[in-house]
DNA sequence: AATGATATTGATAACCATTTCCATTTATAT
DNA sequence: ATATAAATGGAAATGGTTATCAATATCATT
């Protein structure tokens, strides 16, 4: 692993939180993975190579990692929370296509100039209307994906 | 109560189902609500004329309502499903927004005409591309209300 | 490099919304 | 009215997430 501390090292010492290996082992499986994991499947991932690593900390871990916005957490009706990478390097903004039959995720980025010039908008609008201070978005599809319609 | 069954009677009819007390009651306070409901809610209330309607039931009716699509099940991130009706007399496409800190949830109505017409484009060009039926999407809002910014 | 204050961890138990089970009741076609 | 399958309700089970707490690890200070 060349080139020093990765980019959120200095991101959770900014916030007063201490570097640990746990952090760090499940931001770098974050960071590798463009899947939405839950928080068993992170805990199941990491255990193979830190099987010291509790569930618990996972959990902790993650609200950590959400409250200060490095993840998003997302609820797409499958009974876990999922969790993804909401910044890095290759990061790019994006909405979801779920299927309700399999379970199956699509990213999607196409339209997301348009969608984001109007979602800004409303946003704005929003904010002004009902005084109220939007921070983050979500805009999911459900339907049958190819395999199950 | 004036005017022969409600609309929606003839709907669990045409799905084969039986039209039950629990059901009625479940649909009326759903019909009369505008707010969005936990099955607890539900449950509570329905519980106050109804002693004999139990807990379960109403998550199946419900799991019923959600199937036929004559209501909407969302997750709004505290813990509980929430319900709300998806068509009928008063009904308008809306979307949320959703106070993370206490929990309120705001129907929004404006924009929705671009709003609507930008998604449609969008579901279009998504169901070509990805081969993927879509059936309904949601759109949400986070962030801190009047009361709580 | 050793120290000490305290942030963090991991195992266990508790929590709580939702489901499963199954005997009983109810709706409806005949 | 009767028969039959659908629907119900109470109790117990399930499963993802959270609370508890003693043990451990981090890191500013020495
Ligand atoms: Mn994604
Ligand atoms: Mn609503
Ligand atoms: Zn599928
Ligand atoms: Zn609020």
């Amino acid at each position: 692993m060349p080139g020093g501390p990765p980019w959120w090292h200095g991101k959770l010492r900014g916030w007063g939180y201490r570097m640990t290996i746990p952090r760090q082992v499940i931001l770098d499986l974050l960071n590798r993975s463009s899947k939405h994991l839950s928080a068993e499947d992170i805990y199941l991932a990491v255990h193979r190579t830190y099987p010291g690593i509790g569930l618990t900390t996972v959990y902790r871990t993650l609200d950590l990692l959400e409250q200060m916005r490095l993840i998003n957490k997302f609820d797409f009706g499958d009974g876990r929370s999922r969790y993804e990478l909401s910044q890095g390097p290759q990061w790019r903004h994006h909405h979801h296509l779920v299927c309700t039959k399999c379970g199956r995720i699509i990213d999607y980025t196409d339209f997301v100039t348009e969608e984001v010039k109007l979602l800004d908008k409303i946003e704005e609008a929003l904010t002004k209307k009902y005084n109220f201070k939007i921070n983050t978005h979500q805009l999911h599809f459900y339907g049958l994906c190819e395999k199950c319609r």
